[in-house]
DNA sequence: ACATTAAGTGATT
DNA sequence: AATCACTTAATGT
């Protein structure tokens, strides 16, 4: 799919209707410029300076912290109608990046240049109402994750992990290994294999090499 | 057929 | 639940 700014206004509809003034939607289809991200490419690295704010138009990010010997926790999806809350604080504070986004799958956004973000948010009340809303959620769902890895069992934060991922790749046959998830999930291979295993027992999951297939 | 990578498992801490 | 040490299974060359 070949997309122009001229394609940029109704997708602005299609995926952000918060998004009201008609001048501000002709800003972002003059200034937005799409960009491409194919699935697992790493889009915002740890420590990198942040230029613009993407809004997802289509595909899903994967937004993890990293440690200093270069494990990863996974933190959360965003998907097509959502931003990067996390770029909104670093282009207003021009601070480096404190965590990755890594495409999940093929992605599209709509990438608005940092210097905007301030201007708009003064000039038009739906671009304000969006990035507060968008703060909002992201940070309801941070408490959330921390709330997983602080009292949850791991064989519950590894079902919400598959649902999540379920969710954003609209499959329940999930491509994937054993090892990636333990990697995202920050705990060792093994557990996850055993825990799969049970899970299996049980009914809950079909499991095949590269392969987590998620039941009712 | 062989090498490589993914997954399963028991033992130990 | 992590780590180790190994086995078994699937897949690529």
């Amino acid at each position: 799919m070949l997309l122009t700014n001229t394609d940029i206004p109704p997708l602005l509809r299609q995926h952000f209707p918060q998004l009201t003034e008609p001048q501000l939607l002709e800003e972002i289809a003059e200034i937005g410029r799409i960009l491409k991200f194919p699935a697992g490419e790493v889009m915002m690295d740890y420590g990198s300076y942040i230029k613009f704010i993407p809004l997802l138009i289509a595909g899903s990010i994967k937004v993890s912290r990293e440690a200093e010997d270069g494990s990863e926790l996974f933190l959360y999806f965003l998907t097509a109608g959502e931003s990067c809350t996390m770029s909104f604080s670093c282009c207003m504070a021009d601070k480096r990046s404190a965590i990755r986004t890594t495409a999940e799958e093929d992605t599209t956004i709509l990438a608005i240049p940092s210097r905007y973000l301030d201007e708009w948010m003064m000039r038009y009340r739906s671009w304000k109402n969006f990035v507060m809303q968008a703060y909002d959620a992201r940070l309801l769902e941070l408490v959330e994750t921390i709330d997983q890895i602080a009292f949850k069992q791991l064989d519950e934060r590894l079902l919400e992990y598959l649902e999540k991922l379920a969710a954003v790749r609209d499959s329940q046959e999930l491509q994937t290994t054993h090892q990636q998830i333990a990697d995202d999930l920050h705990v060792s291979r093994e557990a996850v294999s055993r825990l799969l295993k049970t899970l299996e027992k049980q009914g809950r999951v079909e499991l095949g090499r590269n392969r987590v297939r998620l039941r009712g």
